[in-house]
DNA sequence: CTGAAAGCGCTTACAG
DNA sequence: CTGAAAGCGCTTACAG
């Protein structure tokens, strides 16, 4: 393994000079040329532990995921990784498995890891987190939640549920369930109920609400009920899974969707499309959010200004599992 | 951020007692007692960036995945991840998207950034690749591929698509397609044949084979053309993706699963039990295997035997995708 | 533009 | 069992 020194000795300059090069500090083209033929003959990377402990910074930026069997979660840190890797930057992740304190645990962790900024793929945020936010001296970007104290990047719930809200009105149902996520999640449990909210306000219907967890045993359990008591023309649901739960129990009760019952999901997950019939639903861009939410820490890394709030787009996606009333 | 002069000064010992402490070299217990206390009180914890500098080694995990958006991937990230905390090491994904050549790439990099060991999920070993592990002198476990010169973790390929096949036979379909994998790829491509072929060789049937890619979008191309030309009574896919495309396809021609014909998956993917109808399947507990992969690798490092090969089990998932002949 | 020197926070022979 | 010293591979004022 070479070190500057050996590179500092092949070129015949001190090993300042090398590290210069390396640090874009003002060297001679002469010098330049040297050094930079000599790197190209060794294959000579740093040792980054040594550049690290002298500079107190790394070139790696810390990814908190509160789970990592997801699809959303998936497909963000493969935009995220692109992107830093690109820019040299590594990626590191941490998984909380939904433990919001180790959520909070890993904010310190990383930062003592000296770690050059954190992206906190977010479902809540607490005193506690925005305590950890000031005391660690890291940028701190939140993707899927938004803060007013806290640089943000946000799917466009508000809209999209807005937007969804229209369509399925369009599609003449009148007499809709709509099933959500506690509110404890802002984005999905409070921005996409409102939006949808908005929409079904504009129009005299009739609109049930209900709530169930995040996963799709959760849905599964509710919806016969839902059924029964409501017999709603349409359920939407606040998130695919749960769109995916409620069409499994319909399918139990013996009905078919969408021509006893319509359904429509939200995020756009991959298997939305392999269903049978497939789910319509809000498609959002987990991947290109991903790829954002790196430039955008990488901006605050570097003391660029970025705007407090992004919003990430969507898009509507129609397929068979609603039918028009 | 405490230094270990700091502690050293604070116990009135010399940086190199505090050091001793900390690696487990012999002192007394007196001033074992004297810096435990200090610790606990200062809450010290070593800059691993000057440990690692000195050290040469660091209690990080690199691990190799060719792709980050699958849910074996997942739920075996999750495991190891799990795994490694608990012994104080820490995982770094590293995520090749399929690319071979950045999976040789990562072996490299990860070595010179003294990683402790390398866990791979792998889809092929090629020479570069054998090349690579005696290069690196870094204990590295394959898991999902074997190969008799590294030590290997694999699910049972084999035995479980001999149970597979012996299953699809019983329910009395003798007219077979089978929808299998590249032969470049070991386990999925030709164990799981190989498993299937045993099966069946047992009796007298009708069997065909044919070969897709690894997403759903290449089974919903080949599928068609594999019902109109055999038009088999069962479709045995060698993963779960294809056997959802399959559906799908089969859908898509106004046939009916598994009224008209029956389709079998192969992994276990949680989306196979919330597919209306729910897909027959061989489930592998990716999770545990996860876990195996991590005690193992940690057993490489510390120099304790291990076997070579370990075999990570699997489980027949009988649900309604296929109809009694 | 360039070099010599100090120092980042540890670990590890070497003596005692 | 313990301490003083050297050194891991870099970076960064400080001089020139």
């Amino acid at each position: 393994m070479l070190t500057i020194a050996d590179i500092a000795k092949k070129a015949g300059v001190a090993k300042s000079t090398v590290s210069r090069y390396l640090n874009n500090g003002s060297i001679s083209e002469d010098t330049k040329k040297k050094i930079e033929q000599i790197m190209n003959d060794t294959g000579y990377s740093p040792n980054a532990f040594a550049q690290s402990l002298k500079a107190k910074k790394t070139n790696i930026i810390g990814t908190i995921v509160p789970r990592l069997d997801s699809y959303a979660t998936s497909r963000t840190l493969i935009g995220i990784d692109e992107q830093l890797r690109e820019q040299n930057f590594q990626m590191l992740v941490s998984n909380t498995s939904q433990n919001l304190e180790r959520e909070i645990d890993n904010i310190y962790t990383l930062a003592k890891q000296k770690v050059a900024g954190i992206i906190l793929l977010a479902t809540q945020i607490t005193d506690e987190h925005l305590e950890a936010f000031t005391q660690v001296e890291v940028p701190v970007l939140l993707v899927g939640q938004q803060h007013e104290k806290v640089y943000s990047l946000i799917h466009n719930d508000f809209e999209a549920a807005y937007h969804l809200g229209k369509y399925v009105l369009s599609k003449g149902h009148r007499k809709i369930a709509y099933l959500g996520v506690s509110q404890q999640d802002i984005a999905v449990g409070i921005n996409r109920k409102e939006g949808f909210q908005k929409a079904v306000s504009e129009i005299s219907c009739d609109v049930q609400y209900y709530e169930a967890g995040f996963n799709i045993s959760s849905s599964l359990e509710i919806v016969p009920t839902i059924i029964d008591e409501f017999n709603p023309s349409i359920i939407v649901c606040a998130t695919d899974n749960l769109a995916i739960g409620a069409m499994k129990a319909a399918y139990s009760k013996g009905m078919d969707v969408p021509k006893d019952i319509s359904v429509t999901g939200f995020g756009g997950y991959e298997v939305t499309e392999m269903m049978h019939p497939g789910v319509t639903t809000v498609k959002f861009f987990y991947k290109e959010a991903g790829v954002i939410a790196a430039k955008k820490v990488l901006r605050l890394i570097r003391g660029d200004d970025t705007e407090r709030l992004t919003l990430s787009n969507f898009e509507l996606i129609e397929r068979e599992s609603v039918d028009k009333k």
